[in-house]
DNA sequence: TTCCGTAGTTCGGAAGATTCGAACTATTGG
DNA sequence: CCAATAGTTCGAATCTTCCGAACTACGGAA
């Protein structure tokens, strides 16, 4: 297995950010690759997200993302950690990943409030 | 033809909006309707943006925007007005068009600097 | 070293999304 | 009413995405 491409930063698009970024699970990984101070192996995110999707689908979304520039994914070990790129993209497109982890955020926010106004009526489904 | 569907502001989400966003055409689309003042035809701006794409698919770009939550279309005569919903969403999504679209902006002068440096050596192909 | 278990990748086909020409609808001006 | 203009809808070809099965890469135990 030959080391994995990885965007140069000059290379990396606004599209293909927002194309990686509109995916449902893409958009949740990467939030978690970015918030939490370590980079992550993928199997880890796939637990901890309470993503149900098998992972032959989770490693075309890492690649998406991967390509995209959004991360850095390296071997160590027998597990892969993935760094999110904030920094390379900050300085090539201000503000950029900020507003959409912010418009993210707010979402989930907003959704959990909805789902949580439920529960008294739907109780554990 | 039945009055065209927008959704309302709190069904918008931000998936669909960088998905709308994250195709060639649209974000230029878009950009052309976020940087007029007044509201445009499609046609107007199809022709304006140098796009070269057959109508058909014109009409589901601007579908996409509008089911999106972006652009507002409404009929003037003969002719479709298309306005953005930029204050809309900035209540929802505070920033997020914005950092975007300038995102947007500072790849569309690279690329187009990238392109004058060319011209010496290529000329017109 | 060899074998096993874990972590991810690749392959291939099914299901879904996109594209675009042709035919259609809506509206105005003559 | 007719013709012209602006967009939409339909349908088929093409491109993407999803996911199970088979595969590769590495580390640890025997």
């Amino acid at each position: 297995m030959r080391p994995l491409f990885h965007p140069s930063i000059e290379n990396v698009s606004v599209e293909a950010i927002l194309h990686a970024l509109a995916d449902p699970v893409r958009v949740a990984l990467f939030a978690r690759i970015v918030g939490s101070k370590s980079a992550q192996s993928c199997s880890a995110l796939m637990t901890v997200t309470a993503i149900a999707v098998p992972k032959s689908t989770v490693s075309q979304h890492f690649k998406v993302l991967r390509e995209a520039g959004l991360i850095r994914s390296e071997r160590r070990g027998v597990e892969m950690q993935n760094a999110p790129r904030c920094a390379e993209i900050e300085s090539r497109f201000p503000g950029l990943i900020a507003a959409v982890m912010s418009a993210y955020d707010a979402q989930q926010k907003e959704e959990a409030r909805a789902r949580g106004g439920d529960r008294r009526k739907r109780s554990a489904r």
